[in-house]
DNA sequence: ATGAAAGCGCTAACAG
DNA sequence: CTGTTAGCGCTTTCAT
């Protein structure tokens, strides 16, 4: 039984194969002008034959490109991040791109923060930030980052971004619950302090709801862990403080349908009882009858790769920030 | 306003900063022994000054280690896929590994699937792969892959692999589905051909009930994809079909989950109407009082990516195949 | 259009 | 314990 030799094909052997020199063979491979199409051909027969893959990290030494994209996250286990995912991977693929990971946290220390994005800058060509909402020093490792960076969620000085529209978000929010003729509102939301996106939702809907004459109250703001479990203990602290409630607002589906889930089993019927809204429009909100705010959150990863790559390309272009219009989608939730 | 260099301090600034051989700075960086105690802090103060790190590509050059994991799956916006990533994260990170991530479709056509695996192949130390079940041409590759293979969810011949006891899942689930005076039942399941968990289940589950003295239909067995609108859509054609079936057993929560909220919607009561039970234990199968049956997900991530670790470390490491055992958790879904 | 040759920044023998 | 010396496999001037 005979192994295949542990040795990979290399340039050279390309080039002796094809008779010709190890540039003309990595022009060739590379698609690069000013090689003749028949010497071309016979490059890529004998590529093909030998069964020849550069060597990445040689050819990222040599050329100083790391043809790889780095994304960072705090967690990746989310329905947001794993959607996000997705819409960057399949721009990445298309290019040939590499793809590397990392979470770090929002809490993570300054100096471990510092060496980590260090480290990540020396092997990619750019950075995506999902939702990372960077401590001080970190932000300003990420503005002072030399490789390019683009953010979704929040706005980093200096670079791209794309971010739905918040405030959109709370008004719109605000907009259909008060006419759903409630009087008593809550909200559920995330506990991550400084999360630009939470507060912000959180003000528009405050002040769009004091514009159609109601009032919330501070304690019926109910912070929880962003999960379903998280809803769903909001919603039962919601139960137990003010049973008068007709209105929930959940900062994000998964939580919306943690708290949906708990008030029905308690016996409560949406829109009848209580009304609850969502936002992201996850895929579990059609099934669940969950009435929620519409984010398009895979295209939001296309957007992001395909900046980044243009960015790659060229370090000049101009700074976008995209604000994506947020849209409302009432199903059986929401009165 | 200064810009920062645009080029790192090599192993060379360090070398001449400390006095000493680029080797010497070399060998005390990675924390190798023979090297004076004296020496390694001279060492390690001046690369901290200089803001030293390595460039990873070289030192994957010199060295033919490329110090990165690849994995690979068919997607990674399923829940399943984000729980493993989060645990095979956590392992990599804590031994400073890099991480590249690649989705290869299981229809990938086999001469891509070729390319793109040898591609992967020049550049990562290990492979883990989720969920694949690759068609026969690919399972090949990846048998004769040149480095490591750790799977999750399928046994690849030769690697150490990671599932849940399937056959076990239908055991259980028809047993306790049995139990709860049930007589008419129906599936709803992927419409993975050829994925040697869904088949498993299902063929262990018909046979148990069958020991049990229930037959089930195959009309009752519903083929959908692998959502929460999956299993909504299920749901609407069994209540068309066969609106007497009073117990469905859902081949993963996600599905399940659509499939409780499109009951429900539809004015049937759980358990009382109709038991619904899932498999994974998703984060919102508790808040949605589904019963289901329970495997560590994110711990099987956790174990493939320290399998995978080892084997880098030794090749002749003896072949694994781990079998997770799988535990019911009866909530307010079924009877 | 092609070849020769000089590195890219690091690791790994091999001496000492 | 430390320094010297070759490369690792590619890309990139600079010639031709």
């Amino acid at each position: 039984m005979s192994k295949t030799p542990p040795t990979n094909p290399s340039i050279d052997d390309v080039a002796r194969r094809a008779g010709v020199s190890t540039a003309t063979v990595s022009r060739a491979l590379r698609g690069l002008p000013n090689v003749a199409s028949a010497t071309r051909a016979t490059v890529e027969f004998a590529a093909k034959e030998l069964g020849y893959h550069p060597d990445p990290h040689a050819s990222r030494l040599a050329s100083g490109r790391a043809s790889t994209v780095g994304v960072i996250a705090p967690y990746f286990g989310s329905w947001y991040a794993g959607q996000v995912l997705t819409g960057i991977e399949a721009v990445l693929r298309s290019e040939h791109l590499d793809f590397l990971i990392t979470t770090i946290s929002r809490r993570t220390e300054p100096e471990e923060f510092r060496d980590r994005f260090a480290a990540l800058t020396r092997r990619v060509d750019g950075i995506i930030t999902i939702d990372l909402y960077p401590s001080a020093p970190g932000l300003q490792r990420l503005i002072d980052s030399p490789v390019p960076v683009v953010s979704l969620g929040d706005e980093l000085p200096g670079w791209s971004s794309i971010r739905v529209d918040d405030a959109r978000v709370g008004e719109i929010a605000a907009a259909h619950l008060a006419r759903g003729d409630n009087s008593e509102f809550a909200i559920i939301r995330g506990r991550s302090s400084g999360s630009p996106v939470e507060d912000t939702r959180v003000e528009a809907f405050t002040s769009a709801l004091a514009e159609f004459g109601h009032h919330i109250n501070s304690t019926n703001v109910y912070f929880e862990t962003e999960t379903a479990a998280g809803g769903a203990s909001g919603a039962r602290r919601l139960l137990d403080h003010d049973p008068r409630a007709t209105a929930v607002f959940c900062l994000s589906d998964e939580m919306a349908i943690g708290a949906l889930a708990h008030l029905q089993a308690k016996g409560l019927r949406t829109p009848s009882d209580i009304s609850v809204l969502g936002v992201d429009d996850h895929e579990l909100a059609a099934p669940m009858g969950l009435s929620t705010i519409h984010q398009p959150v895979a295209s939001h990863g296309v957007w992001a790769a395909e900046k980044l790559l243009a960015l790659v390309a060229d370090p000049d272009l101009a700074v976008e920030r995209r604000v994506v219009e947020p849209g409302l989608i009432v199903r059986s939730s929401t009165r």
